[in-house]
DNA sequence: CGGCCCCGCGTTTTT
DNA sequence: CGCGGGGCCG
């Protein structure tokens, strides 16, 4: 491609940003003003008219979904041969490669362990026993957070004590902090903020190491720098002070991580850091309709803390947001339902062209239901990753062990899985000793004697055996791929007998989960040694891998159309032609947790704006009068963010009902937040049944029942009606979230053409039991099957 | 040491 | 309501 035909992919202002390699850059790129088509055609404009190299040039993304999109993307305009050799993936994975290289400089082994947020909060909550505190005043997992934002902010321990996250009422969270680090350090192991702040510390304590990697980026680009904390923006800094070729790209109308330590002042003070540096937006947004851009420009124009700009759009006009009040969450769904069945009808779409978006994950549970019953196919992201389920985490804590015997984290958790008769009498010695001596529980049970371990003759032999067995895997870890020793581990260390002599047979889906992480174990050796050719994958590559892997990485090579269902962070970077908001009430958009500080706020506000404009077509949004929660009902007026909006750019179904719709009301009046809430709580039975003698004939209401109707409509005042008659739809033979209905026959991609016979269980347990016409029969767990529906 | 029962708790989430 | 952790008992 020439220079010409390069930028005449691109419009001026993205030309201008494109073609800028002089200085520092800051790109604000507008919701779907095509931020990444930027950072692409950036990387291949280096290569191609700046001559970098490939390896010099350095790409950091929050996702490795990001940065394989990216990297296929540049391929394809470069060449597969030249994309290779980018420097390109999250910041966690890069820094993670470099510390392992230079991890001798900062005291640690490059084998060390990278502890997730379970093994974080657990030590914790380790710590804090050892301590003898109280669990309710110092909360593990309040704790561990306090430690992992100071991390993000390179607060070391002894400057704990000096920072705004100490509050006197916890003056010990600062040698809890401590005594973390000195366990980490003994455990050889990080937590993922230490990649960051390790890295951080290697480039500061050692000019040497810092110019070395100063002279490998010749230039870096970050993308989403508008969810970077404290800690990314110094290396950054660090590693391009000098020569100032850095360019970052970001949103900050859509930043909204903050709870994790991003800090929305790092792009609207980019220009503090790097002075000379130029600014470029990008206006013009080419995903939505007009109207879906200026709803969204109405809302996030409320917000204080922002750069300027004036997103727009040429495209069609299309039509205003829609707002589809409901009473209840169950009607919500059954709104929403009959809404993706109406305008797949009227566009002629697929069910992947929807998407329902909402703040927090509990939420999908209605939907769910309904689009079962509804023979909606659909898809759940997010919830609980795959390598969060205990089975897994139990092999890879082997793993963990075998490649790291010091790992503390994992040592606890497969000391006695499968149990063989060492208690947690015997893990408490073996760790005080271990504290005693300042040393890894392994090298205690290594050298018990030396170490003075006191315990039983019987207990000391079953320790012994349980090193043996860690240390002969441990002499083939250079003689074995990743595949090979992974599945002698599994065989040989009683899991696999554990799992499938599992006395309740209904408990198949750890089994499946279990062959699925043999498979990707597998898959990825595979593709790993066509890439490297040559050497062989080591069990420490993968687990290198799966540390810094999650769920939303996975292949999605979707077979089936599918409605997705997902929370508003997870939808960040996606766009749908139809996106239903749902859920808009005080107390969950914005979230109950959200003290209403301006700042929170306006990042929930900032949330609901990445939410419109995933938006190409049509934008829905719902609230729900009453909703149940934990099984007792909850009664919230609606999201004040829908107040935000522009009513010229709203249509809220039933406009005729306006003066009952208490969000219509205009300003100046009395604020309906203020109102006392209606009660209809008080109408149903007391949820817990107290051994109070109360007469209790109340039977479970069935919040769709007229009865439910009646109520809600006494405890209001008769100010809800309904907003559509929707009847209980009839009774739906048993059908699937993945559109499978008992007598589906499908095609599988291993087993072939079957019939389906049975489902049972749940979101992630769905179980199929298929009748293949060449397999015999089989159990399918739905989340992972590969098939598709042919009848 | 291991199983069972009861109590308490319950934003968003990537790496 | 549903899950996980802690405590108690065999």
């Amino acid at each position: 491609m020439t220079k010409e035909e390069l930028l005449s992919q691109l419009n001026e202002s993205q030309r201008e940003a494109v073609s800028y390699c002089d200085g520092a850059s800051l790109v604000i790129a507008g919701a779907g003003s095509g931020k990444t088509r930027v950072l692409t055609y950036k990387i291949a404009y280096l290569l191609q008219e700046m001559g970098l190299a490939p390896w010099n040039i350095l790409a950091l993304t929050f996702t490795n979904k990001a940065a394989r999109e990216m990297k296929e993307r540049i391929a394809r305009i470069v060449g597969e041969e030249r994309a290779r050799y980018l420097q390109m993936g999250t910041f966690h994975s890069i820094f993670a490669r470099i510390l392992r290289s230079e991890a001798a400089a900062i005291g640690y082994q490059s084998n060390f362990t990278i502890y997730d947020q379970a093994d974080s909060r657990s030590l914790v909550k380790n710590i804090i026993k050892e301590m003898q505190l109280d669990e309710k005043q110092y909360k593990p997992a309040s704790v561990a957070d306090q430690i992992s934002m100071a991390k993000n902010h390179v607060i070391l321990p002894e400057a704990f004590a000096g920072c705004s996250l100490y509050d006197n009422k916890h003056p010990l969270v600062t040698d809890i902090y401590k005594r973390y680090v000195e366990r980490c350090r003994q455990a050889n192991a990080m937590d993922f903020d230490d990649l960051l702040v390790q890295t951080f510390l290697l480039f500061e304590h050692h000019e040497d190491i810092r110019r070395k990697y100063v002279e490998k980026f010749h230039f870096v680009l970050v993308d989403e720098y508008q969810d970077t904390n404290y800690a990314q923006q110094r290396i950054l800094l660090q590693l391009t002070r000098e020569r100032q070729r850095v360019c970052v790209v970001g949103d900050d109308a859509q930043s909204i991580y903050s709870f994790r330590g991003a800090n929305i002042d790092n792009i609207l003070n980019f220009r503090g850091a790097y002075t000379n540096a130029r600014l470029f937006k990008l206006e013009q947004n080419y995903r939505s309709t007009q109207l879906i851009v200026e709803a969204a420009n109405s809302l996030i124009r409320k917000n204080e803390r922002q750069i300027p700009k004036d997103v727009y759009s040429h495209n069609e006009h299309g039509e205003k947001l829609q707002l589809k009040p409901a009473y209840s969450d169950r009607e919500e769904a059954i709104i929403v339902c009959k809404d993706i069945r109406r305008i797949m009808r009227e566009d002629h779409c697929e069910y992947s062209d929807f998407a329902i978006l909402y703040r927090t994950n509990a939420q999908s549970r209605s939907f769910e239901e309904q689009m079962r019953k509804d023979g909606i196919p659909y898809r759940i992201y997010g919830g609980l990753s795959f390598y969060q389920r205990k089975e897994i985490k139990d092999v890879i804590a082997y793993f963990r062990t075998v490649c790291n015997p010091d790992d503390e984290e994992a040592m606890r958790r497969i000391i006695n899985y499968p149990t063989r008769g060492i208690g947690n009498t015997t893990v408490q010695k073996v760790v005080d000793c271990a504290m005693q001596h300042g040393v890894s529980l392994f090298s205690v049970i290594s050298m018990p004697v030396f170490y003075q371990l006191d315990v039983t003759k019987g207990t000391a032999a079953k320790l012994e055996t349980f090193r043996q067995q860690i240390e002969a895997w441990r002499t083939k870890l250079d003689t074995e791929d990743a595949y090979t020793l992974g599945h002698a581990i599994i065989m040989e260390s009683g899991i696999s007998k554990d799992i499938y002599s599992s006395r309740n047979p209904e408990d198949l889906s750890r089994q499946e989960n279990l062959e699925e992480f043999v498979a990707g174990m597998q898959d990825f050796v595979e593709s790993r040694r066509e890439e490297d050719q040559g050497d062989h994958v080591q069990l420490g590559d993968f687990l290198q891998e799966v540390a810094l892997l999650t769920d939303l990485d996975s292949d999605s090579d979707e077979e089936q159309a599918r409605v997705s269902l997902m929370t508003v962070h997870a939808a960040k970077g996606l766009e749908f032609p139809t996106v239903f908001v749902v859920g808009l009430e005080e107390n969950i958009f914005p979230s109950p947790m959200c003290t209403g500080s301006m700042r929170q706020l306006e990042e929930e506000r900032r949330l609901l704006y990445v939410a419109i404009t995933r938006a190409e077509k049509h934008c829905i949004l719902t609230c729900a009068q009453n909703r149940f929660r934990y099984g007792t009902l909850e009664n919230d007026p609606p999201s004040r963010f829908i107040r935000d909006i522009d009513p010229k750019l709203l249509h809220v179904e039933g406009e005729s009902a306006e003066a009952e719709r208490p969000w219509r009301r205009s300003a100046g009046q009395q604020d309906w937040m203020q109102n006392p809430r209606p009660v209809a709580t008080q109408f149903l039975a007391d949820p817990k049944p107290r051994a109070v003698a109360k007469p209790k004939p109340e039977p479970p209401v069935d919040p769709f029942s007229q009865d439910f109707k009646r109520l809600l409509h006494t405890a209001s005042g008769g100010r809800y009606k309904p907003v559509a008659s929707v009847a209980p739809s009839a009774a739906v033979s048993a059908s699937h979230s993945c559109g499978l209905r008992e007598g589906s026959m499908i095609e599988h991609q291993r087993f072939g053409i079957g019939k389906v016979v049975r489902l049972e269980g749940t979101g992630d347990n769905e179980k199929a039991t298929v009748e293949f016409r060449n397999a015999g029969t089989k159990q399918l767990l739905l989340k992972f099957a590969k098939y598709k529906v042919i009848d």
